[in-house]
DNA sequence: AGCTTATGTCAGCCTTGTTGACTTTCCAAG
DNA sequence: CTTGGAAAGTCAACAAGGCTGACATAAGCT
């Protein structure tokens, strides 16, 4: 629908190189490979126990912000609360989450790592970052720059709170 | 294991801000909300269609090196051919792919977009280009050639050699 | 007292990944 | 020319992790 054209050389008397269909595809293609190799090294870590994906992301959200609730753990990772309750009753049952009552609204839980839970998440962000790492230190601070620029402007607008809301004073 | 520890600041005479396991985490924050952004437009087409992710995902690479055999999109995509068979068989059957015989070696299938395919693939890429459009648009052209040459840094080896392989020329 | 919110749970469905076993086709080496 | 093995396809079974719908409970709010 709505065809743009393969046409963006030049736009408003600025080179616009950047902007071809040929660009942008190479650029969706380079989100589709570079996502399978972020996630590749957790993965592999999580296989060998009974965990998966989602379970490593309630863990990591829940790291970052430590007594959460279900309701915006829910909203940050956006998928449903019978998806997210699977994942986080296995955790519970495990002994990696604690799940507490909330003192001024009891109708709320407050998620906490356990000691146990501490050990995992730092196992598997280890691998996360070191590939990171060393994908930064590779192309440098400006191309970093770039490469948070750029993802901030792909998310949507309500996830983009949630990125930057931990993320004050860190700039 | 093998904690790196939470200080990067200074190392062999640089100042590395920007590998501190802060912005490290960033980074990982970044990578996921946007990958949800990335996909989330192509999503919400093919949730009316009976297709997914994985439909998408096989249209592309056809779209973008026609002809490909059926063992080639398997190395490019990462998964098992009952995985990928599923999801040509039902393009093929709603012709939306061709699958031909091979001339030179007769056991491979060659693929091909029909003229369905190809619309399709026109009404997915699209709206997937338009978010990364507005995403480069704004980020501007530097920021666009870090973000590339980060996620390059990412990605695995073999993954590389798939992404580079269809981007001869076109620097 | 009654409505709303937060959470949990049961049941069932879909997509997409997996493994294992087996067949057909057909190139190529002995 | 036979035979080994590669490429492709198929069937069956299973699991993770999404989804919807329905319903239960507790607690806060009006």
């Amino acid at each position: 629908m709505a065809e743009q054209g393969t046409q963006n050389q030049v736009s408003s008397g600025e080179s616009l190189l950047f902007l071809t269909d040929e660009q942008l595809r190479r650029g969706i293609e380079a989100m589709f490979f570079a996502y399978r190799g972020f996630t590749a090294d957790p993965d592999r870590i999580l296989e060998n126990l009974a965990y998966g994906r989602a379970h490593h992301r309630a863990i990591h959200f829940i790291n970052r912000t430590p007594g959460t609730t279900v309701n915006n753990l829910l909203a940050i990772l956006g998928v449903t609360k019978q998806s997210l309750n699977r994942v986080l009753r296995t955790l519970v049952e495990d002994g990696l989450v604690e799940s507490r009552v909330g003192t001024r609204d009891k109708r709320e839980r407050h998620l906490y790592l356990t000691e146990q839970g501490v050990s995992l998440e730092r196992e598997l962000s280890d691998a996360q970052r070191t590939r990171m790492r060393a994908a930064f230190r590779k192309a440098g601070p400006d191309a970093v720059t770039g490469f948070r620029t750029v993802l901030e402007q792909m998310m949507d607008p309500e996830m983009k709170r949630h990125y930057l809301a931990a993320t004050e004073g860190s700039k």
